[in-house]
DNA sequence: ATAAGTACCTGCGGGC
DNA sequence: TGCCCGCAGGTACTTA
């Protein structure tokens, strides 16, 4: 499921349980989950204190004291569970042992998180901290939408020539990092642009419009990740799932929020990936 | 080089 | 109740 702002969540989630300490078990319960783990990855963060932990797209980042930094993707499945410790409000004890626990962190503050992931589409890796950018799943990453490289210039000349829609063209991480299925189909509404207009025909105007829409609903959908991880999705312990309102993601026939439009949201397939539209509003 | 398709996995809900 | 199908938020790899 994660996406951009998912994956942000989970690190504010993570971040007081994690940052300024030490680890002090490690658990791998299976050698991979798409790739192999670093056959020595429970020595290596074993005794490890977390100097910082940050998100470069989808993936989360632990700095540690050692000069490594553990990389973790969420894949599609992935949850991160927290017990042991106070999240908020709450302290959750710690979880009988799920199916799908595949990696366990116990902090020497007695906290415990968890890495639990169905699809196993997910990812761990450990790389010398100095060396974090020319990671092969990192180096050719595209600007983070919110930050400074992200802008009209960028995207205009990312998307001009291409043959490709620009539903798959905003997938494209080397374009930028970060969007997943769900955000790119809520920009595209929000942009009004249709997802099957071709990346090369989307013209500077909604180049220009595209942008800042791409930005708000990103920063709308982690404010929404904020306030679960504040209140009710905080009451299990779990990150990285939360309740958000989509206008057109996964509401196929049902009717377009835009005030004054009748129609009905659409669902067609593009690069064997589902793309929900108001066909009347999106052109 | 670019674009499209395939593959990796498990779980869930709907139709029969 | 159970089986089969399609579907799921990602992305590297292969194929044209």
């Amino acid at each position: 499921m994660p996406e951009l702002p998912e994956v942000e969540t989970v690190r504010r989630g993570l971040a007081p349980v994690m940052e300024g300490h030490v680890i002090a078990r490690a658990r791998i319960n299976r050698p991979d989950l798409r790739w192999p783990f670093p056959p020595d990855m429970a020595a290596r963060l074993t005794g490890a204190r977390v100097l910082a932990l940050r998100r470069r797209s989808k993936y989360l980042l632990a700095d540690l004291s050692t000069g490594e930094t553990l990389l973790v993707h969420l894949g599609m499945s992935g949850r991160m569970l927290v017990s042991g410790a106070p999240v908020g409000r709450f302290v959750h004890d710690h979880p009988a042992p799920g199916k799908h626990d595949h990696v366990i962190l116990d902090m020497e503050t007695g906290a415990r998180i968890t890495f639990n992931d169905p699809r196993r589409f997910g990812a761990m890796d450990l790389m010398p901290t100095d060396a974090v950018e020319a990671h092969p799943l990192l180096a050719r990453l595209g600007p983070e939408p919110l930050g400074n490289g992200f802008h009209e210039g960028h995207l205009a000349a990312a998307l001009a020539g291409r043959r490709t829609p620009v539903k798959s063209a905003l997938l494209d991480q080397r374009i930028v990092a970060g969007l997943g299925n769900i955000y790119v189909c809520e920009a595209l509404y929000r942009a009004r642009i249709s997802p099957r207009r071709l990346a090369g025909n989307v013209g500077q105007r909604r180049v220009g419009r595209l942008v800042p829409v791409i930005r708000d609903v990103l920063r709308d959908a982690i404010a929404a990740g904020g306030s679960s991880l504040r209140d009710y999705r905080q009451a299990d312990g779990e990150l990285g799932y939360f309740q958000h309102g989509f206008d057109v993601y996964g509401r196929e026939g049902a009717p377009c929020h835009t005030p004054g439009c009748a129609a009905r949201i659409a669902r067609i397939v593009q690069s064997a990936r589902s793309s929900f539209y108001c066909p009347r509003c999106q052109r």
